[in-house]
DNA sequence: ATGCTTATATATCATCTTGATATATATCTT
DNA sequence: AAGATATATATCAAGATGATATATAAGCAT
C-alpha cells in the first residue's frame, strides 16, 4: 500500500502531525505497518501539493513549527477510490503475504554460531519487548493528547486488527518460553 | 541484518545459486525474512569480489549461466564475526521488533470504506494463502534438487524458527475465522 | 544543581530495497 | 497447441530506511 494512502486513512479519523502518524503506527497499530519519517514527511508534502490535505502551521514557542494536517473533501474521495483500487490489486496479485523482516528469527536460525549466553539474552529481551508491544497494542487510554485517533483505534476494524496482532504476539511468547531450551542449555 | 550476512548464513549449509537462496526464503523460511533478487544478486557479487564466496559458472544448455556460490574459509570466519557483531547491535539497539508491512492488516483497518463483498474476498484469500504458507514451512521433502539446504531447515535452529512461524500462522487463521463476522455480515 | 535520557517535532540524504521488466528455455497443464 | 509455471540472472527507476542535524522542555538520577 502506498504511504500516502496510509497517511490519508489515518488522517480520516482526525487531524494529526507527521509525528503523531508515526506514533500511532508505533503504538496502537504496532506490528501492522512500519514507516519511517523519511517516507511519511514526503508523502504528507505531496498530499498537500495535491490538495488532498490542508496544513495549519502552529508556530510553536521555540520548537519546530508543528504542522497539523487535515484531510479535505477531495482527499476523502481520493482515499475511498484509492483504497478500492489497492484492495483490488491486492486480491488480483495473489500475493497475500506480508512483508516481514525478522532480524530476531534470522539470528535464531543462525544461532549455532553464537555463544549460548548471547542466545539467552536475545530470547530474554525479545520476550520483554513482546510484552511491551502487547501493552502498546492493548492500551486504551488517550492517544497523543488532543488527537482524535482514538476513533480509528476503537472502531470495530481497529479492534479486530489489534486483537489479531495481540493474539499472534501472545502465541509467540508462549512458543518461545516453551521451546527455548532447544536453543541453549 | 545485512543481506550479505543472510546469504552467507544460508550458503554455510551448502552451495547454492541466488535463485535457490530466494526459494529457501520463500519456502521453508517463509515469513522470516523477505528479500528480492535486486538485493540478493548484488550481495552475491560483492561477496565474490571480497572472496567470501567462490562462484562456479555452469554453462547450462541454453538457460542463463547457473552461478553456484560456495562459501570460502574466509567467508565462514567473516560470517561468524559479522553475526556476533549483528547480534550485539541487535541487543544494544533496544529495537527487538521485526520490520512488518502488512497490507492485509491495513486494508482491514480501513475496511469501513470497502464493500462487504470485497472484505469477504480479502479474508477468504488470506486464509487460503496462510494455509499454503503453513504447507511451505512444514514441508519436509527435498529442497531444490541437489542442494544441501535441508541441513539448515532441519537443524534444531531451523525447526525452532519454523515451528514459531507455523504456530503464529495457525493462531492468525483461527482468529480470523472466529472474528471475521465483526467486519462484514 | 547538573547532566542524561526521553518526548516533541521536522527535514535531509546516502545507501539500500523493491517491484517491474527483459531474456531464454523446459516442463507441466488445459 | 497454447498458456502457465519453474528455472535462472540482470537491471533500474522509484521508493524506503536509518542515521544525522536541529531545537527545547520535562523528567530523573547522581
Amino acid at each position: 500500500m502506498q504511504t500516502s494512502t496510509i497517511c490519508l486513512g489515518i488522517l480520516r479519523s482526525g487531524p494529526a502531525t507527521g509525528y503523531v502518524i508515526k506514533s500511532v503506527l508505533e503504538g496502537p497499530l504496532n506490528q501492522i505497518y512500519n514507516l519511517s519519517f523519511g517516507s511519511i514527511y514526503p508523502a504528507l508534502s505531496k498530499l498537500t501539493k495535491d490538495k488532498h490535505v490542508t496544513v495549519k502551521q502552529h508556530a510553536q514557542d521555540k520548537k519546530p513549527d508543528k504542522k497539523v494536517y487535515t484531510i479535505t473533501k477531495k482527499g476523502i474521495s481520493y482515499f475511498e477510490e484509492t483504497l478500492l483500487e489497492e484492495s483490488g490489486r491486492y486480491v488480483r496479485s495473489g500475493n497475500y503475504g506480508d512483508q516481514v523482516k525478522s532480524e530476531f528469527a534470522m539470528l535464531l536460525l543462525f544461532s549455532k554460531s553464537l555463544p549460548k549466553q548471547n542466545i539467552k539474552l536475545i530470547l530474554d529481551e525479545r520476550i520483554l519487548s513482546a510484552q511491551q508491544q502487547l501493552n502498546l497494542i492493548t492500551y486504551e487510554g488517550p492517544i497523543a493528547k488532543d488527537s482524535n485517533l482514538n476513533a480509528l483505534r476503537n472502531s470495530a476494524q481497529g479492534q479486530f486488527t489489534r486483537g489479531l496482532m495481540a493474539e499472534v504476539i501472545k502465541t509467540a511468547i508462549n512458543y518461545i518460553e516453551k521451546n527455548r531450551k532447544k536453543l541453549h542449555d
